[in-house]
DNA sequence: ATGAAAGCGCTAACAT
DNA sequence: ATGTTAGCGCTTTCAT
């Protein structure tokens, strides 16, 4: 049988609203004895309160819900646990969704959210997704949005990465380094990550005075296979480059390798910069030169953000924090 | 204003309860006119049920809690996702939790979870526990083991894999191939993974009539800094080896990259075994021969088998799932 | 085929 | 300093 607040206060020779009081640390004006009594009752029946029943009247469930396209890519996990580590300070729960990148298994997860009542929802959306969302129960809940931006109701803060910036950091670099024929790998163009590097590239060569060439620049996909395929179609171009800018670290390493087989010497003939600086950047041969992205400080701020919006409900806030990345110079270039 | 039952009941005309059959297909003795009514309403007005109302009187939250040492750690995504895959498909949610190993962090999630009122939890325990929980309130939840094992109450199943054959067949394959001096540098041994991969090698050698040496095992943890640390150790002690098993892939990736800078090649100085086959196994230079573990797999069977306990509260089951390894051939041997 | 009413375990406004 | 009471939104038993 399990116990409950009621036995407590019963057993205690008190009231539940005693007890609750004393669970809740609401207890200015409960006496030590009583509060001493009733603490060693508790301990004794092992009692743990219900979530349940308390969200119940409280509205309330401690729990956000994180919502991304894929825990297995490398860029997610530090993000996760950033944000897992700041809730579980503030007494969160995470619940966590992997979309695929799917409309509609990020509509049914956001659905699931809401009928568990998740307090909140940090979310990094498909990069298939170019309008808000059909279901308006999404509405009731707020949400932060992180690494990719978009407008839409119901968003109540931003955590993204200054990614033109930081394009335009590796690519001076590497033309500072005289690298003057740069291939950019892109991944989607449909997300402003994708777009604010291009940008960031493209007034890079504006600035060292090269001149942009549309050929070098090929748009695929976040990952690994991408990497192959794009060498294989610059190579097939018969294109000239001296470098290859990668949309992100896993295609970079899929391009060392495909280059390597190609009997090309890194970085002497060709140079190779990443994006993100995942774990394993600096395991590879020869170590990655790339742009890092604070993942673990994003999911951090982005679950500050949100318990800060949880806990003033008052306020009427919608910051935007545009994250710094860094240039990590390793071998590649 | 929240839209609730009573007020779907009271637009369509009916009374709560038969609102409540047809939000749970209980509407065998619905008449089709009124169900057609009610759902119309229903989606009108974009009503969503709140689960946790719903649970305060069933029971059940159709939450499972994922218990990890750390989502960072590249074991651990595809496990995470296997296991949020199922539990998806069933129609349940994951609440995940990253415990560093620390036993403490392990039971204040575990009660967390208890209050929550997950329905079960997923659990790899910390590798410092060595009994079971203080905490008894515990024992009112399923828990399904996975990856690592032990024995106390509350467990419902597990799912392991079958590391003594791994360790076994690696070993064998390296004996083969003609390698006769394999350091191994390990895992921690409290845990049954370590135990079971060294009893793997000693079986090995012994078959293949290789003397064991204490000398060329040594002891860490399972972590990139291991690897390098261990070279040391094992340069230092002037030791002779022609390969190295490392108790996982990271740490004979940075086995391999220690090896490098000190100007082995590799597999033709010391050949590289590894333990795991992450992500990144295949991306290396060069390609880690390594012996692969369902991680996946393992996820996605233990949700399964909490599931069915969940779904079976009557039968009394404490099935023990134990997975195959596979040893992957590559570059390094 | 449908509804009335009790109750899940807790909190909070209001008394005392 | 402590207790009474009314719900939170749903399911379920039992009537009708």
């Amino acid at each position: 049988m399990k116990i409950t607040i009621k036995d407590i206060a019963s057993l205690s020779g008190v009231s539940t609203t005693t007890v609750s009081k004393i669970l809740n640390n609401k207890d200015k004006d409960i006496s030590k004895e009583t509060r001493k009594k009733v603490l060693k009752i508790i301990k004794e029946k092992n009692y743990v309160p219900s979530t349940v029943a308390r969200s119940m009247v409280t509205r309330k469930t401690k729990t956000i819900g994180l919502v991304i396209p894929d825990i297995t890519n490398p860029f997610f996990p530090e993000l996760a646990r950033g944000a897992e580590d700041k809730a579980n300070e503030a007494g969160y729960n995470i619940m966590f969704c992997n979309t695929d990148d799917d409309l509609d298994k990020e509509e049914k997860y956001i659905n699931m959210l809401v009928e568990k009542m998740a307090d909140g929802i940090i979310f990094t959306q498909s990069d298939k997704r170019t309008e808000g969302f059909k279901n308006t129960s999404l509405n009731s809940i707020p949400i932060i949005l992180i690494d990719r931006d978009m407008d839409y109701e119901g968003i109540k803060g931003k955590v993204l990465v200054n990614n033109f910036d930081g394009s335009y950091k590796g690519v001076s670099y590497l033309l500072k380094k005289d690298y003057k024929k740069i291939a950019f790998i892109s991944g989607p163009l449909t997300l402003n990550t994708g777009l604010e590097r291009l940008k960031g590239y493209k007034k890079a060569l504006k600035d060292f005075s090269v001149e942009y060439d549309d050929n070098l620049v090929i748009i695929g996909e976040y990952k690994r296979e991408w990497g192959f395929e794009a060498i294989d179609i610059l190579m097939n171009k018969n294109l000239d480059f001296d470098a290859v800018f990668c949309g992100n670290d896993l295609i970079a390493i899929s391009v060392i390798k495909k280059l390597k087989e190609l009997g090309k010497s890194i970085p002497e003939d060709v140079a190779v910069l990443g994006f993100d600086d995942i774990y394993m950047a600096d395991l590879i041969e020869p170590e990655l030169t790339t742009i890092r992205q604070p993942n673990y400080k994003m999911g951090y701020k982005a679950a500050e953000l949100l318990i800060n919006v949880l806990e003033n409900p008052n306020k009427k806030m919608n910051e935007k924090i545009i994250l710094d990345t860094e240039l990590i110079i390793r071998k590649s270039t």
